[in-house]
DNA sequence: GTGCTTGCAAATTCTTTGCAACTTT
DNA sequence: AAAGTTGCAAAGAATTTGCAAGCAC
């Protein structure tokens, strides 16, 4: 379970493990979906009535620190929250339900740092993601 | 020059032409970067004092609407505003100046939908965006 | 006990809305 | 003259900060 994986890694990093924090970290771990600090909240307080919104927005800093997560382009926004992937990874979301997907991308790295070159430029970074309906809601099920 | 096709469609559409609709029109359209809304308004205050911050939303809106320019993701957020190509193209940022380029990428258009199917997700759209150094900044011109 | 965390309240920052006055056509 | 626009002030929304009390180690 990822939850336990990034528990291990808060502490040690010297970091405490706390009610709150747990209860944060699996909503997000578990989510199939990128969630907005809102939604964490909303669903950590549910859980664990007395969950402060400002402890979210903390603790999701200290996991994209960490590298646990990552900020997703959804919705209109780019900071809903989302699990981030082992080894470099895209994302595939769907723009109706959410439900979000990683899929290698090793192929495109070298055809980008071409691209780049041509116009002189040195890539250090790239921001892709597909948006779509997943099987489910194209099948309408989830209307 | 842009600018004046943006002026000509603005006025196709139906939509008045002002003077402080044109001045944003222009600041965004001669920029080789991405803007924030403050910067604009920064920028077009400048050249013609009063301008609200609000007619800058406002008029960032209507191009919006009208497909004149896009939101692209830039230190940090993704509520930066750059002109929109012609066609289908991408973005190629540098992280230290910001200078933009467009490129063509249809060749990842197939190789997309390819990796959506086989997670069973039908593509509408997707999001790419490559950052990295310019030329300039590379040599360390603009530091 | 020490020092990291938490939650509250307040402060900021960003964006949107209501409205009367003002332009463009 | 009619209708779209503008800028101001105010309202909202989202995020950050200060701080005393509370936990984890």
């Amino acid at each position: 379970m990822i939850t336990q994986q990034w528990v291990q890694s808060l502490s040690n990093n010297g970091c405490r493990v706390t009610k709150p924090r747990c209860v944060i970290l699996d909503i997000i771990a578990r989510s199939e979906r990128p969630l907005t600090p809102q939604e964490i909240h909303a669903l950590a307080a549910a859980k664990s009535p007395g969950i402060g919104l400002v402890t979210v927005y903390r603790t999701i800093d200290k996991l994209e620190e960490m590298e646990m997560v990552e900020r997703v382009h959804h919705t209109g926004q780019c900071q809903t929250i989302f699990r981030r992937a082992v080894g470099h990874k895209h994302l595939l979301i769907c723009t109706q339900c959410g439900r979000s997907v990683h899929f290698e991308g090793l192929e495109f790295e070298k055809e980008f740092q071409l691209i780049a070159q041509k116009h002189g430029f040195c890539i250090t970074s790239h921001w892709l993601q597909l948006s779509g309906l997943c099987a489910d809601c194209q099948k309408g099920k989830n209307t």
